[in-house]
RNA sequence: GGCGGCGUAGCUCAGUUGGUCAGAGCACACGGCUCAUAAUCGUGGGGUCGCGGGUUCGAGUCCCGCCGCCGCUACCA
């Protein structure tokens, strides 16, 4: 098959680890799943974005140096990854030096080919953060981390001719439909680029945490500048032209729309600055955002938090997985429709794990599981190849598959989910548990354990350890994984002869 | 202020280029079943598609105005 190249925005350090950071790598890492499993090559990266102002700021007011401070900070983004069931290809820290390396190229290439310039940059400074601020930035005409008065500063920066790529960013939006996706969000991208674009200052030198800028000590690279050109550190640009001529500029950014900006302007400006292609795919999603019933009582207290103060950028995401599971809550950022906001509640996790995951997908295989311990023994036989289920299940094959590559995996399972409602539905109206032993018994039976077999093939890029617990239930050997689709979801797949064990509810239903 | 997004059944949301587009899930009601995690299956209820105009044979779907909520506003993920 072909490439699939996949990326989140690498997370700054100076924040901890959040459930909006979660649903960005969940349906990344989802997203990297399903096409493993349709049998691309696949490179998915995350990591942080570890330089800047604020790391400086508070590596000093924890007394050592920024680096340490960055590698206690980043391990916290690997430790929730880890317990979210990431699979990343790769974690990169603009901090390593194969990332100076590549920044350094790039923005070499970008300066010989006479796209940055010096100028003066002016603004309103805080001594004690090292930094600017806007006038709207500032608290009562004072610093808002400090409190202090601000000083008016200019210093020689360089600055990124952004201005000269209007109308190149206008004429490559005009050429490449898809290339910012949702439509709403191209819409937006392009909004801004017409209202104007400025230079912008790429370097300072009131702070010496970044990377040095190659052609004039005393500057380093001021945060985006940096961070942006990750993507291509970690496919070896500009130390393995060939492993990134393999990956690029066939990428796909997915983002969330705060830094659409970045992404959709600046990035592909800087790309064609440098010489090389503008990503080809840019998704970028919503906001999940607090409504209703917020969070347990048991969350707010472990969060520190009142239900009227919490915010989502509050909470950590083992708090939620702690209580859910890592699947269930995996499943349901899924179900967020990617691309405009999204309500976000506990209520809502419950409600749909108990419609979803126990009512529907779990008890489906208990029941399952209990009929042919009746009626079979206990081994599971094999499918009606002219079962009603078949040519549902292979719809939802094409569909959910259709569904992933539009980045929509809601779609995807809400897909998968007709066909466990109609396998459901089946039983409901051949009533195994009523039949004699014989062809129809097993064929009904045989059939049931085919879409759960498909099922678990389906839901493995969002729940994957719950689709090996499944897969292991009806008696099949190696795990979802180790298969491809479409093929392998074929109907038939089911062998029959196996042991079928029904075990604790696969996910128990909740209470409240 | 400027730019952009949103406002559709009790709740959460779908609704390509205007003409089965008035829908899904949850919740609810009634009926069936009792293999299953008090699960499941069937049926049903109808919301002036934020408000007011306009274009059109016909508009959630296009245009104008208004109201409400939200984001961005440049070097601050």
């Amino acid at each position: 098959m072909g490439r699939f190249f996949l990326t989140t925005p690498i997370y700054y350090v100076n924040d901890a680890p959040h459930v909006g950071h979660a649903y960005t790598t969940v349906n990344a890492d989802a997203l990297a799943r399903w096409h493993r499993l349709a049998g691309d090559e696949v490179f998915f990266m995350t990591g942080t974005d570890e330089h800047g102002a604020k790391v400086a700021e508070s590596a000093a007011e924890h007394g050592t140096e920024p680096k340490n401070w960055a590698d206690q900070t980043a391990a916290r983004f690997e430790a929730a990854w880890r317990g979210l069931d990431i699979s990343y290809d790769d974690f990169i820290r603009t901090s390593e030096p194969r990332h100076y390396r590549a920044v350094q190229t790039f923005l070499q290439r970008v300066y010989d080919n006479g796209y940055i310039e010096k100028g003066l940059y002016q603004g309103l400074y805080c001594v004690r953060c090292e930094d600017y601020y806007t006038e709207e930035e500032l608290v009562g005409g004072n610093c808002p981390n400090h409190g202090t008065p601000v000083t008016f500063m200019e210093e020689e920066n360089y600055f990124f001719k952004l201005d000269q790529f209007t109308d190149r960013l206008l004429a490559w939006y005009e050429s490449e439909p898809e290339a910012v996706r949702p439509a709403s969000k191209r819409n937006e991208a392009l909004g801004f680029i017409r209202g104007g674009l400025r230079p912008i200052s790429i370097t300072r030198t009131s702070l010496r945490w970044g990377v040095p800028v190659p052609w004039d000590d005393g500057h380093v690279f001021y945060v985006w500048y940096d961070a942006l050109i990750n993507y291509l550190t970690a496919i070896g640009y500009g130390t393995d032209d060939e492993r990134c001529a393999a990956w690029w500029p066939n990428v796909h950014h997915l983002i969330g729309k705060e830094i659409l900006r970045f992404h959709c302007v600046w990035w592909p400006a800087m790309c064609m600055a440098a010489g090389i292609d503008p990503p080809a795919n840019i998704f970028v999603h919503g906001w999940l955002l607090f409504g209703g019933e917020k969070l347990s009582k048991t969350m707010l207290q472990r969060l520190r938090r009142t239900a009227e103060e919490v915010k989502l950028t509050d909470v950590a995401p083992d708090v939620l997985t702690d209580d859910f599971g890592v699947d269930p809550i995996r499943y349901h950022l899924l179900r967020v429709p990617l691309g405009n906001d999204s309500d976000f509640s506990y209520d809502s996790i419950v409600t749909r794990y108990n419609a979803d995951l126990a009512n529907n997908l779990g008890n489906l295989a208990a029941r399952v599981a209990t009929v042919v311990g009746s009626k079979c023994g206990g081994t599971g036989p094999s499918p009606d190849p002219a079962s009603p289920l078949a040519p549902v299940a292979a719809e939802t094959v094409a569909e959910a598959g259709a569904a992933w590559e539009r980045f929509a995996p809601h779609e995807a399972l809400a897909a998968t989910w007709r066909l466990i409602g109609a396998a459901n539905a089946l039983l409901e109206s051949t009533e195994p548990w009523k039949m004699s032993p014989g062809a129809e018994l097993d064929g009904v039976l045989g059939s049931a354990l085919e879409v759960l077999r498909i099922v678990a093939l389906l839901v493995s890029p969002a729940m994957p350890a719950s689709a090996r617990e499944l897969w292991r239930r009806i008696g099949l050997p190696g795990a979802p994984e180790d298969l491809g689709v479409p093929d392998d979801a074929a109907w038939g797949g089911y062998p029959g002869g196996l042991r079928v064990e029904k075990g604790d509810p696969l996910f128990p239903r909740r209470r409240s």
